[in-house]
Parts: C-alpha cells; structure tokens; sequence
DNA sequence: TACATAAAAGATAAAAATGTCTTTTTATCC
DNA sequence: GGATAAAAAGACATTTTTATCTTTTATGTA
C-alpha cells in the first residue's frame, strides 16, 4: 500500500516526536534504531520532511530532529503526500488517464470509496497522538 | 495502490471476457490497443494469467486469449493474488515484522479495517460482470 | 579560534519494476 | 509435410525505488 519511504517517514516521525521536543532532540542514529530502519535513507526521507516543515531538525553538537506543538498535530496523511504525492489519493484506480465519473473505470464507484475511507483514516491519525500511544506501550514501531 | 502489471492485468482480462471466447479469441496487439497498454509487458502478465488459470490461450492460427465460463466467475482479488501475491491483503501497513493484535502498530486498527474493505471490493468484482458493463458502455478501459 | 558533533547534500550503487526486442515453441491450415 | 500465425520464453534495456558512502555545512563548546 504505501512505499518503504513512507513507512519509514511515518515510524520515524512517530519516534521522534515521542522522544524529543525543543529541548531534547534525537540523532539518526538512534531514531534508525528503534525504528528498524536504514540509516542512510531514512536521512534523507527526514529532510524531506524538514523541508517541507512536518519536523524539525537542528545541526551541530545538540542537534537532532524534534517536532514542535504545531508539527505534532499534523496527520500522517501530510507525511505520505510530502513523500509520495497525493497519487494515493487522487489517480484512477486502474491507471486510467481518462477516467471519470460519467466515463468511469471498471471499479471507479468503489475504488473511490475505499479511498475516501483511506483518506479519512490518515487525515484523523496526527503524529502527536500516535506518539502517545507508543509512550504508553501501547503501540511498537517494529 | 496497485502495480501497473496488477492494472494492466485487470483491464486486459475484463476486454478479453467482453470480446473472446472458446470459439473467438482475441490477440495481444488488439487487447493492448483497447487498453492502452504495452504490448510485450502485457504478454507477459498473461502469461502469468493463463500459467495460473485465470485466462485461456491458445497458440498458432485463430489462437489468442479467451476466458471460459469458470474463468468469467473469477473475481479480481485472484488476478491480483497471481500477479503481486497476497502482500496487499495481508502485511502490516507500516511494514513492521512483528505488528500483531498485541503489540500492534499505530494504524493497526483502521488500516485492517480498510484492508477488509478493499478485499471485500475486490472479491465482489468477478471479471465475467465487469466485461457485460463494458459492452453494454457503462465502464471504460481507457 | 579550533574542535567536535550532527544534519544536509551529493555521488554511487544495488535491486525491483517496467518496458522492448528477438527467438522458440506450438497449433492450425493447406 | 511445409507454411503460417500466435503465444511462450528468453535476453536485454530503462526507469524507479531502495540503500550506502562520502563530503559539506551549521552549531555549540572549550
């Protein structure tokens, strides 16, 4: 369903904004730890996701990702469409170039309600409380 | 959400039950034509349809691709299983090994809930249906 | 200022997905 | 049996995704 990037995009995002705030950031290393995720790439998937202001990052001794209060209320579904676009969201669920709604695909009906469904689902997940939740054990991140 | 071998694979078979049967079948050049597809990319996807039994073929002179009754009662969840395996009906959604009902990850809930909608969808589609819609100009494939 | 640290950026590389071309096999018709 | 047509199979090419390694830039601290 969603690429490796996201996966980890998302894991990473959860981590760390359950271990670190302003004060107290986390460095690759260990966030790539607890996620089970490759170092390397997964850098990169962060920068995009600093970029585009979904975390935050630091350089320098002290350094590390964080996400502030306003970062924490962002959805998953920001995450995805950072990384990936919002194909997920949008194109035919056949790869139709032009499908539509009086000159549907096969599964055009249905397909759009399981994507609507889908789309409610990660609009309704935000980082911040999925962090929570990983606090109280309640949920794992590998 | 799905590959473009799971695309090109559905929307191939649903022209090839609009068009052929045991005793007219249909080529490849014309089947990617309707579907705008890539000629020895689709041969190859069914290939893998036909190995698996969920298409007919027949090599040499008036030979081609045709579904036979029992086929035309196949939904498109098998011809999904055949192409890309079972991963998109059963993995966890964030790619974690060891996601389960205890120790889930934090979409499991819904994401499995989303999974069973879609699964659901797609068992209902049997490509037999979707090729009448297609004759009658209810649907199009490209 | 010099040094240590950590993310950002850039360069490569490996693997998988997608796409194309050629040859082989098989079935049918004459 | 020979010619022909069509799928099957194999080889190869391209693109995208996933992954790794190295260099650069920014930042705090001594």
């Amino acid at each position: 369903m969603f690429s490796k990037s996201c996966e980890y995009g998302i894991r990473a995002a959860v981590y760390i904004a359950s271990e670190a705030h302003e004060g107290h950031k986390v460095g690759i290393a260990e966030i790539c730890r607890h996620i089970e995720a490759p170092r390397h790439f997964t850098a990169k998937i962060l920068q995009t996701l600093s970029r585009r202001n979904i975390i935050s990052s630091q350089k320098g001794i002290n350094g590390g990702f964080y996400l502030d209060d306003s970062q924490k209320k962002k959805s998953i579904k920001e995450i995805v469409e950072a990384i990936d676009g919002n194909g997920l969201f949008t194109g035919c669920g056949l790869g139709l170039k032009r499908c539509s709604e009086t000159k549907p695909c096969p599964i055009h009906k249905q397909f759009k309600e399981i994507r609507r469904k889908l789309t409610e689902m990660m609009e309704g997940k935000d980082i911040g409380t999925l962090a929570i939740q990983l606090k109280k054990g309640r949920v794992v991140l590998m």
